[in-house]
RNA sequence: GUGGCUGUAGCUCAGUCGGUUAGAGCACCAGAUUGUGGAUCUGGGGGUCGUGGGUUCAAGUCCCAUCAGCCACCCCA
């Protein structure tokens, strides 16, 4: 019988970690959890798919869906199921929030970390799976500003904690600009193109913006100007807001420049630095669902990896499952983009391949059920532990626990038996040391603590 | 979705003007005297050259198709 081998090969866009790059995504979760839970958010989990309509619901994305089907169905049968894999978490939460609105206490406050999936053409940085890390507050009917605030303190928690290099949170808010650019005269309808090319302005450059503004004609060229020289000028934060309180706009403009400064304060009250925080005009977000505050966290050292997380304010969640208003503000961190972008460029390194620090060796085959105990008083004493069970030679053995990147490895054998002790080998250092079985743990804890 | 580039070992790639049994580095496995890893040395396994067709005495090499991958745009996390 001839066995047919079939190629295995990776699926574009739908990454596929190693145990040692796994391993750091899942302290990242860790961590996102924690530090979103220290807020007083609660998890929610909601189905992969959805029905198509609740999808296409928003509009626009219908080319990224993928719907699902059966790949063969019974004469007359449909193979079509009218389901679809979501594109994102926002779509699915206003569903679930609507349809358990009775149930939820408001404010709402959840974190959801899921896979999401598009059909779009992957790249470097782009993928068709990923994971998106959710939080956000919807309120019932209202919501207050200061919740805008938290975000950004979570958020400077969160990366201070991940510790992946100097970061900084931009904040705007979308009833500035929009409603400047209306002051100015700017259509209501032309309002989103015009901040859509400015949204650009990192990546094409302040000329470019002004072409393409002027070329789409939805301004004045004097009105061209006030707005360049409002987004192009930098300033501290202070001096901006005092700016904005200079400049005449219509109430749009006012109110945006009111909540923008409630917001900065309140995030001061929270703890965030002001060097990690930075006002930005230019920051739109292309959703123009976005009503509001709008963020944008950057790390200062890879200005190349763009955005690691990104969200905002918006009137109303849930206007297509439920007539109530559920305003709400929340962030999207996407963690694989983010991982696969902190790999690449070198700020993190995925080297361990156990979670475990300390590998039992073996020597003595007759001694398998001692080695056993050794590992079970290790793990009681909350070290994790493996133990080497193939019948090797100790060099190989050592081979083994340094490829998988053991910080150490415990050796014993007739004389330490004897003894009753254990000798810890530092796999780094190289340095070995003999401690009785019963301090064993109480060693191994205070150097696992030192490193 | 639009445009460009590339497919040779697990990975990164070399392979001349078409010409004999297709190469390297890394990785992997084994060994270099009894219970000590990362280095070095020696040896070894592994490829129907993405797939299908065509041209030719002869194709990894040229042509066509197809599939896959990468990059840019678009969109965004």
């Amino acid at each position: 019988m001839e066995r047919q081998i079939q190629k295995p090969t990776p699926i574009s866009g739908f990454p596929e970690w190693l145990p040692a790059e796994k391993l750091v995504e899942q302290r990242f979760l860790d961590r996102i959890r924690a530090t979103y839970e220290a807020y007083g958010f609660t998890p929610i989990e909601t189905a992969a798919v959805e029905r198509a309509e609740v999808l296409t619901s928003k509009g626009g994305m219908e080319k990224e869906i993928y719907a699902l089907s059966r790949l063969a169905a019974g004469e007359g049968e449909e193979s079509e199921t009218g389901l679809a894999l979501h594109f994102d978490l926002t779509v699915p939460t206003a569903r679930y929030v609507a349809l358990n609105y009775g149930q939820l206490t408001f404010p709402f406050r959840r974190y959801q970390i899921q896979k999401v999936w598009r059909g779009e053409r992957p790249q470097a940085g782009r993928f068709r799976e990923f994971y998106q890390c959710d939080i956000d507050v919807i309120g019932d009917g209202q919501l207050s500003i200061v919740t805008d605030a938290e975000i950004p303190a979570i958020i400077y928690d969160l990366f201070r904690e991940l510790a992946i290099g100097d970061f900084v949170i931009r904040i705007s808010n979308r009833k500035i600009l929009s409603g400047y650019l209306a002051h100015l005269g700017c259509a209501e309808d032309a309002v989103n193109g015009v901040l859509g090319t400015i949204d650009k302005i990192e990546k094409i450059g302040a000329d470019k913006v002004r072409s393409e503004i002027e070329a789409s004609g939805a301004l004045s060229a004097e009105a061209l100007d006030k707005v360049m020289a409002l987004i192009a000028t930098r300033r501290s934060n202070e001096e901006l807001i005092s700016h904005l309180y200079s400049v005449s706009g219509n109430e749009r403009f006012t109110t945006g420049v009111d909540e923008l400064a409630e917001v900065v304060e309140a995030v001061a009250a929270l703890g965030v630095p002001d060097s990690h925080l930075e006002i930005d005009l230019t920051i739109v977000r292309g959703l123009d669902y976005y009503t509001g505050t709008i963020y944008e966290t950057r790390l200062v050292d890879h200005p190349e990896i763009g955005s690691i997380c990104s969200g905002g304010r918006y009137d109303d969640l849930a206007s297509h499952f439920i007539d109530k208003p559920l305003p709400g503000v929340g962030i999207s961190i996407g963690l694989t983009r983010l991982l696969s972008s902190l790999f690449k460029a070198g700020v993190v390194s995925a080297s361990a391949q156990s979670p475990a620090p300390v590998l039992v060796t073996t020597l003595e085959r007759e001694q398998t059920g001692e080695y056993l105990k050794l590992a079970r008083y290790l793990r009681e004493g909350g070290i994790k532990t493996e133990v080497f069970l193939e019948p090797k030679k100790l060099g190989q053995q050592l081979k083994y626990a340094d490829k998988k990147g053991f910080r150490f490895a415990l050796i014993a054998g007739g004389s330490e038996f004897e003894a009753g002790t254990v000798k810890l080998k530092n796999l780094v250092t190289g340095q070995e040391q003999t401690v009785a079985v019963g301090q064993m743990v109480h060693v191994l804890h205070q150097k696992l603590a030192q490193e």
